[in-house]
DNA sequence: GGATTTGTTCTACTTTTATCGAACAAACGA
DNA sequence: TCGTTTGTTCGATAAAAGTAGAACAAATCC
């Protein structure tokens, strides 16, 4: 289980749990990563996911969206880019991405997206 | 905001945030009750929803659950009955819980309620 | 009134998370 | 090769969350 991957590990499909996925989701910062990353049409890398944070606070929240099988992260060069993995949170848990994204309502983005999310 | 309902806070609707929830569904035994309370038909009271983890450890999870909105606890004689607020979440985030419930494909179940839950 | 049931609150303890500077590693480019 | 860029890992610290016994409160029954 776990294959690595462009040397990152990424869980496998069978071995996501929501419970991961719940947890990694409910830090402001991380649910901002995955928004922006699902408006963005191509990964993005790191640095642009920081929104000025430190770097090895961001890295932190990068393994535990990569970790929970949200996103999968594979070097290109120096940078590290990023994406959802949309098809495969789809199969195992279908509506669960396009609900926390809004794409059914109209609601999903009022509440955490409007927030300032200053530093602390 | 926040009105009080039969010695209860719960949040109003507009307050209720997709971080708080997932904060708390992501604990097993949240998890666990949410889902017994959606395989039931009727409320339950917090002995019921227990599984026979102390009193006090219960009674703080059903506060988060509370806090966060997903469920509604109120006061029938010396006991206290726990529901899901699930025509308030659907209006609010359309399609979470029944993704969280595994009412669209054929997943949800799978991970953490095959999950013994042991005590520590 | 006194005992019972149901669940909360208090308090203490332990574990897990989050934060972030500093050192480190890999991939380029000049 | 040296310096730059990008991101990870390490280490320390602080904040948050989970656990659970004990005392407490409210409703109910005898």
């Amino acid at each position: 289980m776990a294959r690595v991957e462009c040397g990152y590990a990424h869980p496998d499909e069978e071995t996501v749990s929501l419970e991961a996925i719940f947890h990694a989701l409910s830090d402001p910062y991380r649910l901002r990563i995955v928004r922006t990353l699902a408006a963005s049409a191509v990964p993005m890398n790191c640095g642009d996911l920081s929104f000025g944070r430190p770097k090895s606070s961001m890295s932190h929240h990068f393994r535990i969206l990569r970790a929970s099988g949200v996103l999968h992260t594979a070097s290109h060069g120096v940078e590290h880019m990023n994406s959802l993995r949309r098809e495969m949170l789809d199969r195992r848990f279908p509506g669960l991405m396009a609900a926390v994204l809004g794409e059914i309502g109209h609601a999903t983005t009022t509440e955490a997206s409007a927030r300032p999310l200053t530093p602390a």
